[in-house]
DNA sequence: GATGAATGAGATTTCATTCAT
DNA sequence: AATGAATGAAATCTCATTCAT
C-alpha cells in the first residue's frame, strides 16, 4: 500500500480505539489489531503511541481553530450575528461529523505528560481569548451588555461547547439539525433562560 | 496513629498527588512518599491504586450532590430564585475550597477502566437531569422561557460550571467572592449576554 | 535478603553471563536466571543493562589502577625493579584471580555506545601513560634505554599484558605460579627474546 | 552496476560501517544508507549482517595470514632476520593501509555468536603459534634465548602488535614510516627496553 | 536486478500488588 | 500495625529479514 494510505489508515484506527478506550486504556497492540498491521509498520510511521496520539489531537486542534474565523467588522463583511453564527455552525458540524477525535479531544485528551498537558490547556486558552475577543467586539457594537466579566463570559461558552457536543457525540442523535442546534447554543448565551423581563409582567 | 487519622492522611495525600499528577502519572510510589508511609501500609487501609481515587471521587461527588438541593415549591420555602442561588452558592463554595478534588473530577476523572467512566458520566447524567428539573420547574413558575430544549439547557449549564470551576482552580484568583460569582453566573444563565431587546430600541 | 547482599548476589551472576555471553548476546532475561531472582528485582536494584555492565567495569578498572602504584623513587622506597615487579605481580594475581571480569574487560568492553566507549579507552590510555612514566623514570635510572619511543613501548607492553591475560584467563593453567609469570613477563620486556649479543660471539 | 562491482561497494561501505560503529551499533540501515542501495538489494548479494561482517574478517584474516610467510631456513632463502623483518614489514603495512579492517578485526571482532568468537580465537591462535615456530627456529638459530616460554613469548608478540596497530590506527600519525615501526617493533621484541648488562657495568 | 513496505520475534523496562518478617 | 523487598504481567519499541511489485 502507498505510504500515505497506510498513515490515514493507522491513523483513523487509532483514532477509533483512542476515543473508544482513552489513551492510556489503549495499546499499541490495539491500534495494530484495529489497523491489521503488524507491529512494526507502525512504528515505520509513528515515533510511538504518544506520537500518534498527539497529532491526532493537533490535527484536530487545528480543524478547529480554523473554524472560529475572527470576527470582522469591516464594511462589506457579513453582520456580528451572521459572523458569530457562521462560526458557531461550522464548528458544530465539524465536531458532529467527527465524533471519535471530539470524544478524544474532550475526554482522554490530559493526563498524559506535563508537557502535552500544556498544549491542550494552551489550546483552550486560545479558544477562549478568541471568544473573549469575539464578545469584545459585540461590546462595541451594542449587542453586547456590558456588565458580564468577559473573561468569565469566555468560559462559560467554552464549556457549554464542550460539555453540549461531547454529550451529542455520545447519545448520537442523527435528527438533530446543525440548524436547529446552532440557534438553540446562540439562543442560550445571548439570550439566557430566564423569560424576558418585559413579557414577565 | 489510630486507622482513622492514618486513612485520612493516605486519603489526603492521595487527593495532592492525583490532583498534581492525575491517576495515571501518579503512582502509588508517589502516594505513600507523600504520606510518608510504607508500600505495604498503603495496602492495609485501601485495597489499591483504583479504589483510594474511586473513594475520593465518590465521597467528593456525594458532597457536590448535596450542595444540589432539589427545589420544593412549597409554601414557607424560599423563592425559586432563592433555592437556585443558594445551591449554586454552596457549589461554588465547596469547588473553590476543594480545588484538589475539583482538579481531580474534572479534569482526571475518567480513562481508568469502563465501569469507572460509566460511573462518572452517571454522575454527571443525574447531575444533569437535576438541572433539568430545576429549570422544568422554572418553567412552571414562568421564570424560564418555554423555547430552549431543556436537555440542552441542562448540559449548556452543566458545562459552563464544570468549565469556570476548573479555570478558577486553575487561576486562582484570590480576590474573587463567592457571591459576586453566583450573580456572574446565574446572570449569565438566566439573561445570557445579548443587550436585552428593550433597551436596543 | 538485605539489599547489600542481593546487589553482590545480581552483581556477581551479572559478571558470569557477561564473561560468558558477551554484553550483547546477554540479556537482562539471563542475568536474572542465573541470580534466580524476579524481571523486577534486577530493577530494583539496578537502573538496566548498561549501568551493571557498566558498575562491573568501573569497579574492576579501579582495582586494577590500584595494582599499579606510581614509581617513587624517594630514599627508603624500594629499588625501581622490586616497584616494578610488586606492580606486577599484584596485577597479575588480580586479572587470574577474576578471570570473569578480565574477559569482560578486555574482550566485551567495547561497542556499547560511544561514551562508555570512550571511558574504556581513556582507561587503557590512563594506563598506558602510567607504564610510560613508569619507563621514563627507569630511563633516569640508567635502566631503560634510551633509544625505544616510550609511548610505542607503553602500548608494546600494555597490549602484552591485556592478550597474556586474557590468553591465560581462557587456557587456565592452573599450574601457573604468579611469581614465574611474572617472571617471565619482565624478562620478555626487560631484556626481550634474543641472545644478547656478548653470548653470542 | 555489474554485480562485481555492486559487490565490492557494499563490502566498502559495511567496512566503514563497522569500524565506525562497530558490529552491534551498525545497522543494516546504516550499511545501505552509506552505499546507497535499498534494503532488498543488499540481500541480494549478502545473506544478512552477519555474513557480511565475517566476510570482511575473514578476508582480512587471509590477507594477514598471507603477510607471515613460514620462515624457511633452505639455503639461498634470505637470513633469518630477513624473513622476520620482512613479514613484520608486510603485515605493517596492510595494518596501516587497511585501517577499518584492522579496527574492525581488533575492536569490533567479539560478542557476534559462540561460533564466530571462537573462529576469531583461532586465527589469533593459528597466529600466536605461527609466531611460537618462528621463535622456536630461532632457538635453533642461536638467535632466540633458551629461556623464555615460547607460547607466552608469542602471546606477548601477538598482544603488542595488536595493541600498537589499533593504537596507531586510532591516532593516526602519518609521519610514521614503515621501515622506522619495524625497526622499533622488532628492537622491542628482541632486545627488551632494558639497557644492555654489557653497557651497564 | 532493484526496490522498499511489511513483518514479528525478542529485548528492555515499569509498577501495582503481595507477603514474609 | 507496619515494613519494604520481591514479584511478574504487560507494555513499548527495534531491527534483521522477507517478498510482492
Amino acid at each position: 500500500m502507498e505510504p500515505e494510505r497506510r498513515r490515514e489508515q493507522i491513523l483513523k484506527a487509532a483514532s477509533r480505539v483512542f476515543a473508544q478506550q482513552g489513551y492510556h486504556r489503549a495499546s499499541v497492540a490495539d491500534i495494530i489489531a484495529e489497523a491489521k498491521i503488524a507491529r512494526g509498520t507502525f512504528y515505520l510511521y509513528f515515533p510511538g503511541k504518544r506520537e500518534i496520539f498527539s497529532e491526532l489531537v493537533d490535527v484536530f486542534a487545528v480543524r478547529i481553530a480554523n473554524c472560529l474565523q475572527r470576527i470582522n467588522l469591516d464594511q462589506g463583511q457579513p453582520s456580528w450575528e451572521d459572523q458569530l453564527r457562521a462560526n458557531t455552525a461550522k464548528l458544530a458540524a465539524l465536531l458532529l461529523e467527527e465524533t471519535e477525535l471530539t470524544t478524544i479531544l474532550y475526554h482522554h485528551g490530559m493526563g498524559l505528560d506535563p508537557e502535552f498537558d500544556a498544549k491542550i490547556q494552551e489550546f483552550y486558552s486560545r479558544t477562549a481569548a478568541a471568544i473573549e475577543g469575539a464578545l469584545a467586539l459585540g461590546q462595541e457594537m451594542g449587542i453586547i451588555r456590558k456588565g458580564p466579566d468577559l473573561k468569565l463570559a469566555a468560559r462559560n461558552m467554552l464549556g457549554s461547547i464542550k460539555e453540549v457536543f461531547y454529550y451529542l457525540t455520545r447519545t448520537r442523535p442523527k435528527s438533530v439539525s446543525v440548524e436547529a442546534l446552532v440557534e438553540e447554543m446562540l439562543g442560550y448565551h445571548l439570550y439566557g433562560l430566564a423569560v424576558p423581563p418585559k413579557s414577565r409582567s
